[in-house]
DNA sequence: CAATTTACAAAGTATGTAACTTGTAAGAAA
DNA sequence: TTTCTTACAAGTTACATACTTTGTAAATTG
């Protein structure tokens, strides 16, 4: 029987947390997963019991935090505004989550950003969500539009430059207003083209 | 009076091509300017009154390889078809170079990427010659536009998930008629938006 | 006197070894 | 039986030291 008295999803929460708390005070770099297990007293060895290696932990704290930014992002869906607006909002949104994170915790965006160039699955789902959000909002703006899913990653082609998070980390000593305004510009003209072909 | 008898312009290009020659085969990172001085079959101290240090040699490595590039990409300019044929083709043309640079001379594009990375002038100048090029191909495409600059640049931050350096190598994995066959469908999503602005 | 050399300081990189981390297996505890 | 511990092999990292490389200055050559 356990000795720490915890449910096995909770020792997994509070291991996200305290990996989270080790990365934002030595660094993502110099996260160890012994210094993890010791924040919970634990041995090292026990959290192999709850996530199959330092890889998988990193994935989690990942995860948690791209499900977070995910609740933010729901809100612009379902927001006020005209479809277009939402959509925008939208795009916007996630634009400036990505940026406040990078400022905020900038060790926390590096593992994001280390997840990202091994194309790890969770950010695979998560860009799949994406899509799948601005298609909805796609066909709210364009009712008439023949393929959302194609317009919707036609979107995302187009607005790579503005969400790849190498390159949001490029452009982050650049002003907030003129990368949301070239944002705004290609998007805009991309309905508008859009609506065209519709 | 000078023991290479070479003029001053002339042991620059060789340095160049030296330079070019090491870093193909031993590597990028591996470059010394001590060996290139050494198949110039002079003391690197010398190469220092033409070169400022590496980084300014290795800057003219890259201005050469975009030069070259770039006499490739005026030819589209000029070329036949109709306005948008070309601004397609060229669009084409640059994505075409870079992919084909990274496969051929992979240690070269890595010099590139590193020197789009560090923002040096060399890359500088030459984005401004690409948005100045896209600028006159858009005017000749869409004859009424408003504002072709800022047309130009719009082109530019839709496209940059298609042209930034490392991006390229990121999915050159994919084929390249799908790349392509995104970057055209952006293209012409974008085209039609700026007509019905303009 | 302009191009080059040798000589040299400062910065950077390679190497070997000790200490630490990761992941696994066998066994103890509740 | 599940959760955890200790013990351990394999792989990494940290660090001191020796060696290279870079960049500069003074001396040299045609």
């Amino acid at each position: 029987m356990p000795r720490t008295g915890l449910a096995p999803k909770e020792l997994r929460r509070r291991a996200i947390e305290a990996a989270i708390h080790r990365i934002k005070t030595v660094g993502y770099a110099k996260l160890r997963v012994t210094d993890v297990a010791a924040e919970l007293d634990v041995s090292h060895a026990a959290l192999y019991a709850h996530f199959s290696g330092k890889a998988d932990l990193l994935d989690a704290v990942v995860g948690h935090w791209l499900d977070v930014s995910q609740e933010d992002l729901r809100a612009a869906v379902s927001g006020r505004g005209t479809p277009e607006e939402r959509l925008e909002n939208w795009l916007i949104q996630r634009l400036r989550l990505k940026r406040e994170a990078a400022v905020k915790d900038p060790e926390l965006y590096e593992a994001y950003c280390h997840a990202s160039d091994r194309m790890r699955d969770v950010v695979q789902r998560h860009k799949m969500l994406w899509r799948d959000q601005i298609a909805v909002l796609i066909v709210q703006a364009i009712p008439d539009i023949k393929d959302p899913t194609h317009a919707a990653r036609l979107v995302q082609s187009a607005l790579y430059g503005f969400n790849h998070p190498r390159l949001v980390l490029d452009d982050l000593d650049t002003p907030s207003d003129e990368v949301e305004t070239r944002l705004r510009d290609v998007l805009h003209t991309l309905i508008a083209g859009l609506r065209v072909a519709s």
